[in-house]
RNA sequence: AGGCACGUAUGUCAAUGGUAGACAGCCACCCUUACAAGGUGGAAGUUGUGGGUUCGAGCCCCACCGUGCCUACCA
């Protein structure tokens, strides 16, 4: 047989998720138990613009960790795959497109441009789906969604529809955050505040008179009525009283319709007590504007008057709101002032408008300070566009309802978040959660449906022919003209509705009714407003039950340096090269261990070497095992372990505890989502218990010529462990387990298949564990003799040693034959009292002592120095723990058993300690 | 501004209130018949600082210093 010295991933991989997809090992419908308990998971649906960042390729790993994890465990497993329509980006791709023909989606209409995004899907759309098969994702593909599939839009209809008859969709005219680079309204959370260094400008604005030519020494006096305590924004000149403002954006006040101050500032002690009574003249427009009262307007800052833009910002139309002020919209959706503006401002861009502005209010003396300011402006997170507030009407969601039942079911645990602090940041959201904004005007993605009268009345309905129903049921003619609203809706409307409208809802499908609520879902943390809250919430309004039972949340994935990773730094990792580079199964091991309790993920090129090596240890190990063990593996019936030709040694007996304990531990570190923990256990599990010892303790018998009976029955059993190991490791690492398991001999058509190793208690072996920590801890203490002595591993050695007692003495005689060879021990003499100690060195373990013969080779110094240190070690244990014992408050308060095992290690510790001393005495 | 995390070996991270571990790196010796992507042994820590609770604190509480994230927004 020929294999290779070290692992090489690529073939392997290929060839296996080609043949999982094929053989649909992944559908639910594969479990052959009808009655199997089911485990869901509906993935967090990627872009379809998009392809594979690491933050998928974590996220999709421990997805599948689970998955293949239940699955092996006897579960019906559904995890299904899916895109969203990214209406935005999506539409951004093809207007780009389009822009290189220099045609424009208006050129082409709304109905050839939806046409060609289609276009665009079918033929690039696919990126992600064709990177998860690569990495061979245990999704059930035949069960694939798309949010524009058209039982997805039917669903999106529906419950468009249901809210809407419910009273929980309206429309109106409302302040929006316009994108004026998408040309769309856009939602609270796709704004994206960032600090910004921009000016903030005073602005005198004349009161009850006009401002026509230039006012001399406003400034000075500005100055003069704030040098003191007492600052105030009221000035009075001979030319007659002035007040003054402070704005960042000094364009908006072509649309002021008020000035606000605090209602204490009115008050009988306050400064502008009897301005209600006044008006000021907006300087430009020469517009009269009242003043008026709000509790909003702070005091302290400024001067304590505000200029009002009710059309213009979200607390100006709070305020426009209460007073019922004027909404003077000036700035346009293209940006520009409006016809509403003055003449010469009229057409400007924002920011031209601004400069002209501004220069006009310093030629008439107006502008009186302009000082530097940091402040944070909302930028469109898509686009990257300033955030315009202005005043539209559109389609909103009421959400304080809906919340209600989301904060509920996490309050009384049917949903849990895993780390459970993170449903802190959920509630804390949905607590203070405003109305969405969910209408788009986009022309990709769901049209909402809504039809208009001529007259401009909202008729919702499902499709056209339900709308004039409607219409009839109001008393209206059925056959007056239609036109159906030309808006989309939010992505993530559709988004959140994926846990049952992926499943078939509204009709009550068999999935629907078998699938939902979900299990689990993995996501990330950014996340969790824009959509797991909204899930919670739809999914309850809709299916009267969660959507998923857990949510588990995966770390961000920083870049080497701990930085965020982002386009514009340019750290983005690319994963398929990372998983090219190490190995799929590599990087999977890696992404696993790394999943902490943290809430970030820092990759690093050592965790995935040292990954990759694990992998080439596995595949070694197999190599071994293949290499040597033709006769047994000729049989390709699984092995037993029980066989009646040689009965099990205290290396088996130790293996299988130590492999149930493992099993159990992977059961239950899984079922609470600590996959680091998971990824730990294995590790150790089969490099230090199965590589270093069990495969080397059964080297004599394995590579003997003669197969006798025993030699036969340790290859079994050495076979036996690495199949099951295999199945342990599987979820984490499915192809080189694959790969192997196919060559062992095996039961069906698939270690993704196979039983994830039942644990069985009854093969837990205390003793087997206590005696073979013996020995190891043996064998350990004459290596670190030669090691301190420096002699070559050709040099053998003559070891004598002590049992403690008959059971000791008993495992020694068992094992001298691995002993003498594991530690190069030519000859092992079994002694009841140590009587050489000069010319030897010598060690204390629990149970035994341990004198090895050095003759001319021992160093005094050294070994004097070696044994000193091993007392003070111990005896600084000791120390603190009699410390301990000697408290009165610590026995009577500490537990029994903490107590017991105190005393207990102290006396073992005494113990050794006196037995080191007399050997250093001995010197 | 408010909220939430986090500060542990050189780096990245672990550790139900019971004397701190892993991986990588480092030092020494070894190509010992699966693996040098390996083996054996070793060195490395006042757990950010200062208090408190407790028989006992890396862990719980308070303050401070430092770092990160989220939410809101001040004209």
């Amino acid at each position: 047989m020929e294999i290779p010295k070290t692992y090489e991933p690529r073939e392997v991989e290929e060839r296996w998720s080609s043949y999982w997809e094929t053989k649909g090992f992944f559908l639910p419908e594969n479990t052959s138990d009808a009655k199997a308990p089911v485990f869901s998971m509906v993935i967090p649906p990627p872009n379809v613009t998009g392809y594979l960042h690491m933050g998928h390729a974590l996220n999709h790993t421990l997805q599948d960790v689970l998955a293949r994890w239940r699955r092996m465990s006897g579960d019906r497993v559904l995890w299904l795959p899916g895109t969203d329509h990214a209406g935005i980006a999506t539409q951004m791709v093809v207007e780009r497109q389009l822009q290189q023909e220099g045609v424009s989606r208006l050129d082409l209409g709304r109905e050839k441009f939806v046409e060609r995004i289609w276009e665009w899907k079918e033929h690039s759309g696919g990126t992600i789906q064709k990177q998860m098969r690569v990495l061979g994702e245990s999704v059930d593909w035949s069960r694939e969604r798309f949010t524009m599939d058209d039982g997805l839009s039917h669903a999106v209809k529906e419950v468009f529809v249901r809210l809407y008859d419910d009273g929980l969709i309206y429309r109106g005219e409302y302040m929006i955050n316009w994108s004026p680079g998408l040309q769309t309204a856009i939602s609270d959370l796709e704004v994206e505040m960032k600090t910004i260094k921009g000016k903030l400008y005073h602005i005198a604005y004349p009161i009850g008179h006009r401002v026509n030519s230039p006012v001399e020494g406003l400034a000075e006096a500005y100055q003069a009525a704030n040098d003191g305590e007492q600052k105030s924004g009221l000035l009075k000149t001979p030319g007659g009283d002035f007040i003054v403002v402070a704005t960042t954006r000094p364009e908006t006040m072509l649309g002021d319709t008020a000035i606000a101050f605090n209602p204490e500032d009115a008050g009988a002690a306050g400064r502008y007590q009897g301005m209600i009574s006044r008006s000021a003249i907006l300087p430009l427009v020469d517009r009269e504007i009242p003043f008026i009262q709000d509790e909003i307007v702070e005091k302290d800052f400024g001067t304590g008057f505000v200029k009002v833009t009710p059309a213009h910002d979200p607390n100006d139309f709070a305020m426009g709101k209460r007073h019922n002020l004027e909404f003077i919209q000036v700035i346009g959706k293209d940006a520009k002032m409006t016809d509403l503006a003055p003449e010469k401002y009229r057409g400007l861009d924002r920011y031209e408008a601004r400069k002209q502005v501004v220069a006009d209010l310093e030629a008439l003396g107006l502008m009186l300070r302009i000082e530097d300011y940091t402040h944070n402006v909302g930028h469109c997170q898509r686009s990257g566009a300033v955030v315009e507030p202005l005043l539209s009407t559109q389609w909103f969601m009421k959400m304080k309802e809906l919340a209600e039942p989301a904060l509920e079911a996490v309050r009384d645990g049917r949903t849990k978040f895993v780390p459970e602090s993170i449903s802190k940041i959920y509630s804390n959201w949905l607590e203070n959660i405003q109305d969405w904004c969910v209408s788009r005007q986009l022309w990709w993605g769901h049209r909402i449906p809504a039809w208009y009268t001529p007259e401009g009345k909202a008729i919702v309905a499902r499709d056209e022919k339900e709308a004039r129903e409607r219409l009839v049921a109001a008393g209206l003619d059925p056959n007056t003209e239609l036109t159906q609203d030309q808006d989309v809706l939010d992505t993530w409307f559709s988004s959140a509705l994926w846990p049952f409208s992926t499943l078939g809802w509204p009709d009550q499908t068999e999935d629907l009714k078998k699938f939902y609520p979900t299990s689990v879902l993995v996501t990330a943390f950014d996340i969790i407003f824009f959509w797991v809250a909204r899930m919670m919430m739809m999914g309850l309004k809709f299916m009267g039950d969660v959507p998923f039972r857990t949510v588990y949340i995966n770390a961000l994935v920083l870049d080497p340096e701990g930085q965020k990773m982002s386009k514009t730094k340019g750290n983005v990792v690319d994963p398929l090269e990372v998983f090219n580079k190490y190995g799929t199964d590599a990087a999977r091991y890696m992404l696993t261990a790394a999943s902490t309790t943290g809430l970030t993920l820092t990759p690093q090129e050592s965790k995935l070497e040292s990954a990759r090596n694990f992998a080439n240890k596995i595949w070694n190990a197999a190599r071994f095992v293949l290499l040597n063990c033709d006769e047994v593996l000729q049989s390709r019936e699984p092995l037993d372990w029980e066989t009646e030709i040689a009965p099990p040694e205290l290396a088996d007996l130790w293996i299988l505890s130590r492999f149930n304990r493992v099993a159990l531990d992977v059961h239950s570190a899984l079922g609470e989502f600590r996959f680091h923990e998971t990824a730990g256990i294995l590790y150790h599990f089969f490099w230090d218990d199965f590589c270093d010892w069990y495969l080397e303790l059964s080297k004599p018998f394995v590579t003997a010529k003669e197969s006798t009976p025993q030699n036969l029955a340790v290859k079994r059993r050495l076979i036996y462990v690495l199949e099951r190991s295999l199945r342990l490791l599987h979820p984490i690492m499915p192809f080189i387990t694959e790969e192997i398991w196919q060559k062992l001999p095996h039961k069906g058509e698939s270690i993704c298949l196979a039983e994830f190793v039942p644990h069985n208690s009854a093969q837990l072996d205390g003793r087997a564990e206590r005696e073979m920590n013996l020995v190891i801890e043996l064998i350990t203490k004459i290596r670190n003799i030669r090691g301190t002595f420096n002699i070559a591993p050709s040099v053998p050695l003559k070891a004598q040693i002590v049992p403690a007692d008959d059971g000791v003495r008993e495992v020694i005689i068992k094992m001298q034959d691995h002993i003498k060879r594991l530690a190069r021990v030519g000859e092992i003499e079994i002694i009841d009292k140590i009587v050489e100690r000069h010319g030897s060195a010598h060690s204390v373990i629990s149970g035994a002592e341990i004198v090895v013969s050095l003759e001319g080779l021992i160093d005094f110094d050294k070994e004097r120095a070696r044994l000193e240190k091993e007392v003070a070690k111990l005896g600084s244990e000791r120390e603190s723990l009699e410390k301990r014992l000697s408290n009165q408050d610590f026995v009577s308060r500490a537990a029994a058993d903490v107590v017991t095992a105190s005393r207990d290690r102290s006396a073992e510790l005494l113990d050794q300690i006196e037995k080191l001393g007399a050997m250093i005495k001995a010197l």
